[in-house]
DNA sequence: GAAGATTCTTAATGTAGATTAATTGATTTT
DNA sequence: AAAATCAATTAATCTACATTAAGAATCTTC
């Protein structure tokens, strides 16, 4: 375990990479995707203070997504390969738990809906992160989530 | 730890329930889903012969997914709350790895995309599963599905 | 095995969100 | 600070999938 400190867009973890880690966000943001064939992004999740990122994929094997900060950022890192079996069971359920509600909400909610989950669940990152990425979190593309927006204001 | 047999048409375990556990498939079929507020239903996962199904919430919170016996089926049943903590961590890292592929297909790939995923994932079940049950896993209407699979069978 | 219920398919129409493109505004670079 | 790059909004058009409805097929149940 070690802390590191990272600037802003830096990609501190890309796909295919065998080192796979796991980050404590002490200060700053960070976030995680991939990118598919067509060579779009897809914003997996957002990583604020307190909230902790790995790559799932299997252990020792090439990991799938990219993380970078979206802030200047300190981090405390662990080695997945040794500190996984010790991790706390219950924070892994946590993450199931997470994942769980959100492939649940991809399947159910409207755009405007996923959108309000979003502001749920990162109360604080609105400001801090751009529109884009957001869209991209959410499974559609700026101009829609732009349009959704404006048509939840006018219609309040 | 013990073995329990339910019939085709059984829910095993329904949604706000607290005696959380863990179920192996020995034999048969289970299923997995939610309802939303409008009524509908959404299959969260598929577990043929072989495969783990657990409700992540919580844990001695209440559960958020049914559990529906599509076959006549031979389970072992773990006590979540004892057993997970001696659960292999690296189980629970493949569930999240699934999980993760998971919603990144939904964000990613379009409805055909997914059902090809689908029979990937599940090789064996498609002749034991309504197709309305698989439309409701990849998201989609039977309508819809239905659709999508006759033209891919003509385009070829 | 007939009657009813449920499931699957096909087709017509509707709509959320994608795509394309143009405009404005914000950042970065020189 | 002008130039260049990048981000956000708005609008027009397009498309994948939803909704509704109806008919055919399959599964229950008496």
């Amino acid at each position: 375990m070690k802390t590191i400190e990272v600037k802003k867009g830096e990609i501190i973890q890309r796909r295919g990479e065998l080192n796979s880690k796991i980050y404590a966000v002490e200060k700053g943001l960070l976030r995680t995707y991939s990118i598919d064939e067509k060579g779009r992004e897809h914003v997996f999740m957002f990583a604020p203070e307190g909230w902790i990122v790995t790559d799932a994929s299997a252990i020792n094997g090439p990991c799938e997504l990219f993380i970078e900060a979206l802030e200047d950022s300190t981090l405390c890192t662990f080695n997945a390969e040794s500190e996984i079996v010790n991790a706390s069971p219950l924070a892994l359920m946590k993450r199931i738990a997470t994942l769980q509600k959100r492939a649940i909400m991809l399947m159910s909610a409207s755009a405007i809906e996923r959108y309000h989950d979003f502001l749920e669940t990162y109360p604080d990152i609105v400001q801090r992160v751009p529109q884009k990425m957001i869209a991209s979190y959410l499974g559609i593309t700026p101009e829609a989530l732009s349009k959704v927006k404006g048509e939840s204001v006018k219609s309040k």
